[in-house]
DNA sequence: GTCTATATAAGGATAGAC
DNA sequence: GTCTATCCTTATATAGAC
């Protein structure tokens, strides 16, 4: 329940964030009841009880990594700004999911485990600065439609379509590579075209032939 | 591991019934190993070890359930079928997905908790179907756009696109419900429009002059 | 078929030596 | 700070009466 900050040493800085790692890779892989406090500590070299010398649970470990994420996590929407083409702002926001789905997949994973699962332990402070961006983001969407710079979609409906489309790449992985097999990582590259082609085709309003 | 597979009575069948209908219930919103055999008991209006007089495990529990959904849970993408028109034919098959989002998101949630863990519980056999359907589609997709009547999209990610767009609505239910606040259901009807607006959009062949 | 009681194991957390 | 040993709760599964 109670945080643990108070001045650190590097060493306990440096165990903390060991701790931290290890517990992303286990709570991702197995959600917070299937992970134990055995693989956390495994996996970050310690023992159980030099775990819990760090932080106080189980559940302050996963507390401290929800925090600790949240802000990267919710900065490609942030950073949604009104400069620029609207059609080309929104593909930018997309191929920036895309990116974080491909070097953060852990992270994603992470997030869908508790969302998936009724967001138990994701408290309304998050879930509620969540929901204040996006409105704040789907007035400025709406205001790009009503100007005719972009075609007439539900902007919130638009948004969760984006999260669902890139994100699906790393909460799906296992899927997604069952079906596409050998290539390595090549389906993100042909996700970032299909997506922007789906999007782009979307978006663009209907305007005075373009073509 | 061995399947309960000789000739039942009608209140067997019954009591099997009733206790998969709520393990479906509890495995879908706490996962596997967040799920408890007493949650499953009491949702069931059961004894535990009569629970376990119906199925040797916990785990057979959750394999009889998850081969019991997977047809049906399949079976959208397999009525994809080569009449009609193509563009029609996929938005039909996104609304069907959609429904079944909407009817059935306790299945769609356990499948979703399985693949985002790695889909430790779910056999090659399965997933090894699943490869060939979406072959096989994709296959019919490719075929489409070659012959012009479709925009030239990656039939996979098409698919994936499709799946992740669909079932975001029942896999990430609290939170579109946490941003969109108090319409009850109104957001499935707001999804298939937007939806259907949005692959509308991006599959329509650039065609001579639609307009 | 259904229950109470219980065996047994896993896992979170603490005690206390070093 | 780190470890071994251990406590204690929870949870799967079984025994055996009814």
């Amino acid at each position: 329940m109670m945080g643990q900050d108070r001045p650190r040493t590097r060493i306990q800085e440096k165990n903390r964030a060991t701790i931290l790692d290890a517990a992303l890779e286990v709570f991702s892989q197995h959600g917070f009841r299937g992970a134990t406090l055995d693989q956390i500590a495994r996996a970050a070299g310690l023992s159980k009880p030099n775990v819990l010398y760090y932080f106080p649970s189980k559940e302050a470990i996963h507390a401290t990594l929800v925090d600790g994420l949240i802000h990267d996590w919710i900065e490609p929407l942030r950073a949604l700004g009104p400069e620029g083409d609207p059609v080309e702002e929104i593909l930018a926001y997309v191929r920036r999911k895309l990116e974080m789905s491909r070097t953060m997949p852990r992270e994603s994973r992470l997030f869908a485990n508790e969302i998936v699962q009724g967001a138990p332990r994701l408290g309304p402070e998050i879930t509620g600065a969540f929901k204040v961006l996006v409105d704040e983001k789907a007035a400025m969407i709406r205001g790009w439609e009503e100007a005719g710079r972009l075609a007439p979609l539900d902007p919130y409906h638009l948004i969760f379509s984006i999260w669902a489309t890139t994100q699906h790449y790393a909460d799906f992985d296992v899927q997604v590579r069952s079906i596409l097999e050998p290539k390595g990582d090549v389906h993100f590259a042909e996700a970032e075209a299909f997506l922007t082609a789906l999007y782009r085709a979307a978006l663009t309003p209907p305007g005075p032939a373009t073509g």
